[in-house]
DNA sequence: CTCCTATATGCACACGGTTGCATGAATTGG
DNA sequence: CCAATTCATGCAACCGTGTGCATATAGGAG
């Protein structure tokens, strides 16, 4: 492997001039910066970054520690950190943590040996855990998602409770009276806030809540959707707290001959893609994931100054397929 | 930050014994080792990794470049080199090249600079300018996908010929005598082999072809569809090169009012996840994404002795509810 | 007591760049 | 023609860790 000090050789000066020529320093004579030029390109010469990481203290990398890569759902947090990352120049380094704080901590212990300028958290149960664990050193981090809201870190999320109170308005504008929520598992912070939301909306608009419990997987809002769906007044409309319970409850309206949307309006949260790939296409509230992921690689890197260290954006409710008018009722 | 040089002078030895100590090394006593242990613990000493990967001249570190990190279809890739990574105590640096050989030469670039210790390559297109750019200095790759059977450059592939005509046997042993082909991109190797997998099947069984050709993309799916349903004499059953496109058939079907899979069969290739999540879930052929992620990373990292520089994975048919027998020809 | 052998640790250099400061050469002004 | 200044480059230290070899100390055998 060719190095500065070879080219330095051939060229008859000395390394420093080579890594300065290189860096376009404007104190070395542009002939003499063509000459190296020349004689680095005959070599085949490709620096080693690992020699300027160590001498600037930089590893120009950034690391994102994700729950579980087998969800799609986080598949547009890492698209937005990777261009963001690379709009800056930065590499990233990749971790799946199985949703598992033993291997979260892990991932943490090698992005901090890696010495990477900057760790994304995304959706940890376990705050304190790693800030316990970055705190020696301040390492600098931004979580995203499963924030409190008087959380003392920095953090990126969404308006959970806007997004579902946004959603049940919807379905209440399109003369639903019953309207049955799903909701998440309620340890889960956003859960607990997508629930407020709809509660809000509902008895804004003087209608009665109808709870079920689920917990964000697709056979659960199966399970629970047989179940609603079979009572002797069953709801004209279901808000699923996420797109896979949505699909589950679909799944089941299908068996039961239910038609979606005519019989049953159905809208989830997220944005999920397989969801916008169904035939009849869910509506939804969409997550900005992928701007969240965009954001928090800016909180990182851009120049020292940070406006503020929590940021909530905004949802989108995205109207599709699955949400119709009330049937009028008889 | 507290390095071992800070320990050693605290600990009252050289640096040389801290890092044997923290390394194991035998020849320490056990009394100093864990006195430096201790120390380094109070000190909250974390190794800095880059200092021996400059010593030791590798990174422990794996590069992957995808062509597009928005398609789901790559998902698995990423979590198989991600995990089989993991398992070598080695982590990721993921690119997304966008498609645009300019960023994938860039990429390759930024991860040469990074001196990773190897490079996956994602669905290149153009396998020459890549080994290019590495030859010069020799470093270890593997490419995933589009590969030539005679190349020579060490790749993993699926074997798509077979899995085609597994696809097109299925459909025939169901009783179907018209079945089109809806190819993809001609140029792309892999749309090839699909395609001779199913003139395969569909000669051997004294059918005659019916192909079309769309792009991969869901709309060409859409629009072939819609074209190829309306003919007077339509097919029973549709064999998509893909699973996108097979979803744009489908729609197309719903649309013209055709019931899947009573009036018409249809399957997909690759098993990508919103596939699997429709109402009628598609039966399909499954490329082993996941597996060919991990081959790849043992390939690269296995003790140094390859056995074999080609490897091609077999499919896997997937039957769900989008086939059906024939229906009695009147 | 002396010699030999383990055992434990330190010294110094290596890895591949970057950078503050010094030095030598060339240019300019008087 | 000399001094002052600018310009181009080299020297050497540094970043944090790993490691071959030398050295110091202790213990045991004769």
């Amino acid at each position: 492997m060719v190095t500065m000090r070879d080219i330095a050789k051939m060229a008859g000066v000395s390394h420093s001039t080579v890594s300065r020529a290189l860096n376009n320093d404007p104190r070395i004579s542009p002939k003499t910066t063509e000459k190296i030029r020349q004689v680095a390109e005959d070599l085949g010469y490709s620096l080693d970054i690992r020699g300027r990481v160590l001498a600037q203290g930089r590893t120009f990398t950034i690391g994102l520690a994700i729950p579980n890569i087998t969800n799609e759902f986080f598949l547009p947090v890492i698209r937005g950190v990777e261009h963001k990352a690379a709009e800056f120049d930065y590499s990233l380094i990749l971790c799946s943590t199985r949703a598992d704080m033993r291997f979260e901590l892990e991932a943490v212990r090698l992005m901090a040996e890696r010495r990477v300028d900057g760790l994304i958290i995304a959706w940890t149960d376990d705050f304190e855990g790693i800030i316990g664990k970055l705190e020696p050193n301040k390492w600098p981090v931004v979580f995203i998602g499963n924030a409190l809201e008087d959380s003392p870190y920095p953090f990126i999320d969404c308006d959970h409770r806007s997004g579902a109170y946004d959603a049940a308005k919807h379905l209440i504008e399109l003369g639903h009276k019953h309207i049955a929520f799903l909701a998440g598992p309620l340890i889960s912070i956003d859960a607990g806030e997508r629930l407020d939301g709809y509660k809000q909306a509902v008895e804004e608009n003087d209608l009665v809540p109808d709870m079920w419990e689920g917990d964000y997987t697709r056979s659960s809002g199966y399970t629970q959707g047989k179940k609603m769906l079979s009572c002797r007044r069953r709801p004209t409309a279901v808000f699923a707290a996420n797109d896979w319970m949505a699909m589950g409850v679909m799944s089941a309206a299908n068996e039961l001959g239910i038609k979606i949307p005519e019989e049953l309006s159905v809208i989830g949260f997220d944005d999920v893609a397989p969801a916008r790939h169904l035939l009849t296409p869910l509506t939804t509230v969409r997550q900005p994931a992928q701007q969240m992921g965009r954001t928090a690689v800016r909180m990182l890197l851009e120049n020292g100054k940070p406006k503020s260290k929590r940021v909530v954006l905004g949802t989108e409710l995205v109207v599709r397929k699955t949400t119709h008018q009330a049937i009028e009722k008889r």
